[in-house]
RNA sequence: GGGCCUAUAGCUCAGAUGGUUAGAGCGCACGCCUGAUAAGCGUGAGGUCGAUAGUUCAAUUCUAUCUAGGCCCA
């Protein structure tokens, strides 16, 4: 007879095959029609807010593993902090404006772009900046993130325009912001500024000089010892600095001469003349102005040279000698002629020695001048009359006669080198310093109340905030300025006739309302006197002709307001935000610009606390590119493995670093979610014929094993619980691993399958068993939800709402966590089957010996024997019943002993105080439970049963 | 070149104010089971804790340097 139809087998339609990708898009598809994230955000309404602000992303390209592991990781926070009962609203943004859009779609246009006017070229900006939006939105909801995409927020709509143009305003206010000079790439053809994107570099042939900058000071004193400490240079006639450049026209705008402080220069004698040059550039300085035969003199670090003066050809200015590290050995002389007005180093260098403590270095102590003798196309001011109206890169040959002609070259070559093209009309461009404006880190003190305000915050890791603050100390003034149409126009104008520019906030406002009606587009559309108050004359001079700005804003203020333009304006009490949660770049970008225009605007930061991620990198820790080829794509994994594994793969790693991911790496996820989902299988497929309401027993009336494994489980709870409070998900992805695959999977289940299988249907330890299975099913789905969402959903589903305990809830992302069981508190009974699993694991030792002697094989044909010490002895007889079961073998007996001795037969630990016997179990196996029972044939009706098998099927 | 950071089994991670044989899960090898079956169970092998030098009775842990890697800046 077949017995096999007489048990209680599982049975399931959760299927063992997830199919991720073909599953995913259904679940989503219900979570939309089924309003699940507005339902929760109805469910929670009243409870206390958590805020998590979402950074825009770019709308620009589709979606790169960057982005899903920062959505995901805002998501297993939102999921997880309303699972834990607090409303958590979000509103997911776009950053729209920008550069990379209006070059993409400038470069689409080609040289159609001349025919179109700015509003017209900002629409197919616009155009462009909508598409991506939709296309992310759609990636971003693919991998399971929940918030309210029908309204999400975007830097280009007109309301956050608005915004845009008010919180300048409040700057403007604060008196915070002026109008300065900075150099920028730019391109004398087209007459425009250009990004260092849009430069390609070509090789160019520039002329080389060394050229003679005289000290001021004469040899006599310079010899002296508390300059050069060089007695032989007193007998010279002239001592000067050599400095060497590729781009003579920038001399007339010459403000010092830059030594490294720590190089060491010399002094190097020329007849009666003597040059300083650095050491280490000697040689070839001598070889290309063909001075063999000088001598050197002495030599001194370039720290000694700081604040010595010189004088610069084409002016009778006297400029100082001054320090910086940028000064390499790379070429020249290591002498680097300073023109703030053309170069980026040589600006910061000034912007330096122009603060106060520095001051006392520079010729009567004035600052130093941003000088720019050079027009919009490129050709010489009047503020260097010799050249007049002739363009700077035309002009290079004259400076260099004049040089010559004036003795103060020392060589001359001509040099082929890579040297920056304008990306459009191909030819060279300069650096040139053009008129912006600038948020000053000083006015009202923004820099100090910033790194205040900075030591308030939550940093997590705790790094960030030495991060930031070096950052905050250290950064030049804020140039809000950029040479573009794609954005926010900077709402200011200045006098046709003086100059004198308006920045009013009365005026700002009554820009920012046009904006608010038809976006900043009108900006664009209307003349300066449309966008003016009636009647607005210059402050300074009466006249009425005023001129808007040209440039629009960065867009790192832009997204820097976006706490007031999304915060403050969806509800009052949004703002400021719980957490801001980005990669830890940003704490040069976003970060750093809410926190900016938040202190300027309400005197602390925008956020309480802000958690950073690392970046992604590949399987062996090195970045990915296309050119190295190894690029893993959201895209591709959710179409091979599912977006469920990316949510795993986010959780199972230390996002505080860098994150590693790979095929192996993707692989092992997979294995390990099939075993969480093994587990929840298995739970499940016991259920079929329970019902909470009528079957389930009280925790105090279960069995003390079935009381064990809901300890273990009121222990996962706090600790999970605890992992998702302290944003830890590695902890809580390893103690659900842990959880399913030892203490469920090769302990509890396996013990249970028995009693499941082979009692009857109805009896009180297999309806008690299955009153754990569902409480433990229910609360390992609410527990993984937050990472897990779509499995936690799919057996959330699978199970009946009758059967769903306190949560009668849709979908399980509208559940609270479980709540942990109060079971199992007697330290006496925690420690007594603590040691009965340790004297399991030692069982299993000896089973396998005796299986590998070929004596067993399954554990059931078994007979364990155990002889213990005192008082393990007497212990193991209290619950000798239980041992056959937990050891899974069919016959247990436990004698004492006075002492261990092991032997081929007698497997001894010590540390348990016992030793174990294995042998065959005495009798035969029976049909339908596989126990090896004497009894077997007892009764007649069925030979091959035990007799607990045939009181079960009668 | 400067600032911040990282390096523990094949993989992802634990760990210790410096102090016995450095742990987990997965993977791997071998075996068992065939009533969780493209499953389940058991046993086992794997580590000079990135390298070198120093401090110390004692260093994987502290310090310095180096190597490799990441972010930001120049």
């Amino acid at each position: 007879m077949d017995y096999k139809s007489t048990l209680n087998l599982p049975k399931t339609d959760f299927p063992m095959k997830a199919n991720l990708p073909q599953k995913e898009p259904e679940r989503l598809a219900w979570w939309e029609t089924e309003g699940v994230y507005q339902g929760i955000q109805q469910l929670r309404e009243g409870k206390p807010l958590y805020l998590l602000h979402d950074g825009p992303p770019y709308a620009n390209g589709h979606i790169h593993i960057g982005h899903a592991l920062n959505k995901i990781l805002k998501d297993i926070i939102v999921k997880s902090k309303s699972m834990s009962g607090f409303q958590v609203p979000y509103v997911p943004g776009w950053d729209c404006h920008g550069l990379p859009i209006e070059h993409q779609v400038t470069k689409q246009l080609g040289p159609k772009k001349k025919e179109l006017s700015p509003v017209q070229l900002r629409t197919l900006c616009r155009d462009y900046a909508e598409k991506f939006v939709s296309i992310q939105r759609e990636e971003f909801k693919r991998l399971g993130v929940f918030g309210d995409w029908e309204h999400p927020y975007l830097t280009m709509d007109r309301k956050y325009e608005a915004t845009i143009v008010r919180e300048f305003g409040k700057f403007v206010e604060k008196g915070r912001v002026y109008k300065g000079l900075k150099p920028v790439l730019w391109c004398t053809v087209d007459q425009t500024a250009l990004a260092e994107a849009e430069v390609e570099y070509e090789q160019h042939v520039s002329p080389s000089v060394y050229v003679k900058f005289p000290c001021v000071q004469n040899p006599e004193f310079l010899a002296g010892r508390k300059v050069l400490d060089i007695p032989s240079v007193a007998s010279l006639t002239m001592v000067s600095v050599v400095i060497w450049t590729t781009t003579p026209w920038t001399l007339p705008a010459n403000q010092a001469v830059c030594v490294h402080p720590d190089l060491d220069y010399v002094v190097f004698r020329v007849g009666q003349e003597a040059y300083l040059v650095a050491e280490g550039l000697l040689d070839s300085f001598v070889k290309a102005c063909r001075l063999e035969g000088g001598e050197v003199l002495g030599r001194k670090q370039g720290k000694a040279l700081e604040g010595l003066l010189c004088h610069p050809p084409f002016s009778k200015r006297i400029v100082p000698i001054l320090n910086g590290e940028f000064v390499t050995l790379e070429a020249g002389t290591g002498c680097v002629h300073i023109a703030p007005g053309h170069g980026m180093d040589d600006y910061l260098l000034v912007l330096h020695y122009n603060k106060p403590a520095w001051l006392h270095l520079l010729p009567d102590q004035k600052p130093l001048e941003i000088l720019v003798p050079v027009d919009d196309a490129g050709k010489f001011t009047g503020d260097f009359p010799e050249c007049l109206g002739q363009h700077v890169l035309e002009a290079n040959d004259g400076i260099v006669d004049r040089l010559r002609q004036a003795g103060k070259l020392v060589g001359e070559r001509k040099l082929e080198h890579s040297y920056p093209h304008c990306w459009r009309c191909k030819q060279p461009v300069i650096f040139r310093a053009t008129h912006q404006w600038f948020v000053s880190m000083e006015k009202g003190n923004l820099r100090s109340q910033a790194l205040q305000e900075i030591d308030k915050v939550r940093w997590i890791p705790e790094r960030g905030r030495e991060r930031i603050h070096g950052m905050i100390l250290n950064r030049p003034d804020w140039c809000l300025s950029r040479q573009r149409m794609w954005g926010t126009p900077i709402p200011v104008f200045s006098c046709l006739d003086c100059r004198t520019p308006l920045a009013d906030p009365k005026i700002i406002e009554h820009v920012a309302l046009q904006v608010q009606e038809g976006g900043s587009d009108v900006w664009f559309s209307r003349t300066a006197e449309e966008l003016l108050p009636p009647g607005t004359q210059c402050p300074a001079c009466g006249g009425g002709a005023l001129k808007k700005e040209q440039d629009i804003l960065d867009v790192w203020f832009e997204s820097g307001v976006s706490h007031a333009a999304v915060l403050k304006t969806r509800d009052p009490n949004w703002w400021p935000a719980d957490l801001y949660l980005e990669g830890s770049d940003q704490h040069r970008g976003w970060f750093h610009s809410a926190l900016l225009t938040s202190v300027t605007t309400d005197d602390r930061a925008p956020y309480r606390a802000v958690l950073t991620h690392g970046f992604v990198v590949d399987g062996e820790g090195k970045k990915m590119s296309k050119s190295a080829g190894n690029v893993v794509t959201p895209q591709e994994v959710i179409k091979d493995s599912g977006a469920e594994i990316l949510r795993l793969w986010v959780a199972s790693q230390d996002y505080q670093e860098d994150l590693r991911i790979s095929k192996d790496i993707l692989k092992q996820l997979i294995e390990a979610y099939r075993k969480v989902r093994n587990t929840c299988r298995f739970l499940l497929s016991n259920l079929y014929d329970f019902d909470a309401t009528q079957h389930a027993l009280p925790h105090e009336q279960l069995p003390e094993l079935d009381q064990w494994a809901l300890w273990r489980l009121r222990q996962l709870i706090t600790n999970v619980r605890r992992g998702y409070e302290q944003f830890q998900f590695r902890q809580v992805i390893h103690e659900i691993d842990y959880f399913c695959s030892t203490d469920m999977s090769a302990t509890y289940l396996d013990i249970l399958k028995d009693r499941l299988y082979t009692f009857p249907a109805n009896s009180p330890l297999r309806r008690g068993s299955q009153t754990v299975f569902l409480e433990i099913v229910t609360a390992l789905a609410k527990l993984m939800a937050p990472i897990l969402s779509f499995t936690a959903e799919e057996i959330w589903q699978v199970l009946p709402e009758s059967q769903r305990g306190d949560n009668q809830v849709k979908s399980i992302h509208m559940a609270d966590f479980p709540v942990a069981p109060v079971v199992f508190q007697h330290s006496e009974k925690q420690a007594a089957w603590g040691y009965l699993l340790k004297v399991r694991s030692a069982v299993q030792l000896a089973l396998e010996k005796k299986r590998r002697e070929k004596v067993i094989g399954s554990s059931l044909e078994a007979k364990v024997s155990i002889q213990a010490l005192n008082p393990h002895v007497a212990l193991l007889q209290q619950y000798l019943l239980d041992l056959p079961a937990l050891f899974i073998v069919s016959c247990v007996d436990v004698s004492p002993t006075s002492s261990l001795t092991a032997t081929d037969e007698w497997f001894v630990d010590s540390g348990l105080g016992l030793s174990i016997g294995v042998s065959q179990a005495e009798g035969t196996k029976c049909d339908r439970c596989w126990n090896v029972r004497q009894d077997v044939g007892g009764q007649p009706a069925h030979p091959a049963l035990c007799g607990r098998c045939v009181e079960a099927i009668e």
